[in-house]
DNA sequence: CGATGCATTGATATCGGTCAAAGATGGTGG
DNA sequence: CCACCATCTTTGACCGATATCAATGCATCG
C-alpha cells in the first residue's frame, strides 16, 4: 500500500525567518499511520462527510482540493475553508462533524479511523507532536486568513485570495507565475464573502489594469507582479 | 504555587449534541504543567509579546482578556483574536511570534517555556492529547468566527459578536442576561472589520429597537432575547 | 478641572449587493 | 461530430449600506 503523504506543516523548532519548510514524518511514523489508513477516491462534487454526522474518521489529502461548507438557516451554503494536498481535516470534531466537506476536484484521500488514530497518537508521542504542530500551524493560518475578510474592497480580497493560492502552490514546488484556480468563481465568492458578480468585476479590473492575464477559467497568470504584490499588501 | 486553571477544551470522546463541556486536566497533569509555569501579571495595555520576537513561551490565561493584533504596512492595527480565561496562546508559533498580544484588561497568566512544555508533552501522551484536543477545538471555533466576517450588515455582525461573548461567558458560568464587554468599541470595530462609527450606530439601532439596554460602556443587557437570537441567527 | 482619548451623531460619497439578461463552456446524446 | 442543454460567468443599471469626513459629547486620569 502507498505511504501517506507528508503533512503540510512546519518544524516546531525551526526558528528561521522563512519557516514554511515542510516536515516529513519518519518512515516508521508514516508506516504507523498508513497501517490504519485506507485510500479513498472521491470524484468532483462528491461528499466526504456531512455536518452533524458521527465523526469516525479524519482525512489526509493526497491529491486534489476539498471545500468545507456551512449550511445556513437561510438556505445559503458558505464556503468556510479550502484544503489542499497534505492537509489534514475532520480531526477530533468532537463526536460530530461540524461542516460538510465536498471535493472540488477529483481527490485521493487517506481515511484514518479516529479511535485507531487516537490509539496510535497516544502510543507515539513524537507522532502526536507532529499532529499537534500541524494543527497549531493551521490555527495560525486561519488567523491570517481572517485578514482577507477584513478587507472591504473586492479587488483587494480577490488579489489576496489569489496570493494565498500562489503561496499554497509555491509550497508544493510550483513556482511559476501561473496560478491554478481549481475552484469555481461562486465558491471563491462564497469564501470571500462576496457575490460572484463582485468577484467577476474584480478580476476584470485586475485584467484591465494589466495585472493579471486569465488564459482560462481555471488559471491565472500574474503579468505585473509588482503591482500585484502592491495590491495584495495594501490593507 | 497556584495550579494552572483547566484549559477551555472539549472532551475528545464526547459525542453529545451540546459538547461545550470543559475538560479538566487531572491533578497530576496540572501539577506537571504548573511545575514548569510561572505566574505573570500584566496590566491593561501591557504587551505580552511582540510580533517577530523569538517565541520562547506559551501562555494560559488565568483571568482577564487578551487581544492579538496584526500590524499592517499601512500603519493600522487589526485585532485578529480575543482570548479569555483558560485560553491557551503563543503555542508553537514556529520560532517567532506572529502577532503582538496585548492585555485588554488586567490579566493573570501562566507562562510556560516552550522547550520545557515540549518535554512534558512528549513524556505524557495523555497530557499532550489534551493540548491537541484544545487546539483542534480552537481551530473549529476559528472557522465558526469567520461566519461573523461574512455577514455584511453591521447590526448582524455586532449582535453576533455579542452573542459570542455571551457564549464565552456562559461557559464560565455567568448565565445572566448581562454581557460583559471588556474591550473598547474600536477594538470591536477592528475585530469585526467595521469602523467604530458603524459599531456605534449598530448598537444604537439595537437599543432603539429595544433589543439591548446599555447600562454602561463595558456591559450590555439583552432585553428582548427572542429578537436578539433572531438577529444573530439570520445570516 | 482641564486634557486626552473614547464614543456618539450627522452629512455625503463610494462600493458592492441586487435584479436582470446575455454570453461562454462543457458535457451528453443523437 | 455536432447540436443542445444546463451550468457557470460576465456585463449592465440602480439602490442601499457603510466608509469617510467632521464636529460634538462624554469619561477618566493626571
Amino acid at each position: 500500500m502507498d505511504l501517506i503523504p507528508p503533512l503540510r506543516m512546519v518544524r516546531a523548532k525551526d526558528v528561521g525567518p522563512d519557516a514554511a519548510s515542510t516536515t516529513l514524518l519518519t518512515p516508521a511514523q508514516r508506516r504507523r499511520v498508513t497501517a490504519i489508513a485506507t485510500r479513498v477516491e472521491v470524484r468532483t462534487r462528491g461528499v466526504i462527510f456531512r455536518s452533524g454526522e458521527a465523526a469516525d474518521s479524519a482525512f489526509i489529502i493526497d491529491a486534489g482540493v476539498i471545500k468545507a461548507v456551512q449550511d445556513l438557516a437561510s438556505g445559503k451554503r458558505l464556503v468556510v475553508a479550502f484544503w489542499f494536498a497534505r492537509d489534514l481535516f475532520g480531526l477530533a470534531e468532537n463526536g460530530r462533524y461540524v461542516n460538510t466537506t465536498v471535493a472540488v476536484t477529483p481527490v485521493t484521500l487517506y481515511k484514518i479511523p479516529l479511535d485507531a488514530l487516537r490509539q496510535v497518537l497516544l502510543e507515539d508521542s513524537y507522532l502526536q507532536f507532529q499532529f499537534l504542530t500541524k494543527i497549531t500551524y493551521e490555527l495560525k493560518e486561519s488567523l491570517r486568513r481572517k485578514l482577507l475578510l477584513v478587507r472591504r474592497d473586492a479587488v483587494g480580497r480577490v488579489a489576496m485570495f489569489l496570493s494565498l493560492l500562489a503561496r499554497q502552490q509555491a509550497e508544493e514546488g510550483d513556482r511559476a507565475n501561473e496560478i491554478a484556480v481549481p475552484m469555481s468563481r461562486s465558491d471563491i465568492a462564497s469564501y470571500l464573502g462576496l457575490t460572484l458578480e463582485a468577484v467577476s468585476r474584480a478580476t476584470r479590473v485586475l485584467t484591465d489594469q494589466g495585472v493579471l492575464v486569465i488564459p482560462d477559467r481555471r488559471s491565472v497568470r500574474v503579468q505585473d507582479r509588482r503591482r500585484f504584490e502592491q495590491i495584495v499588501a495594501k490593507i
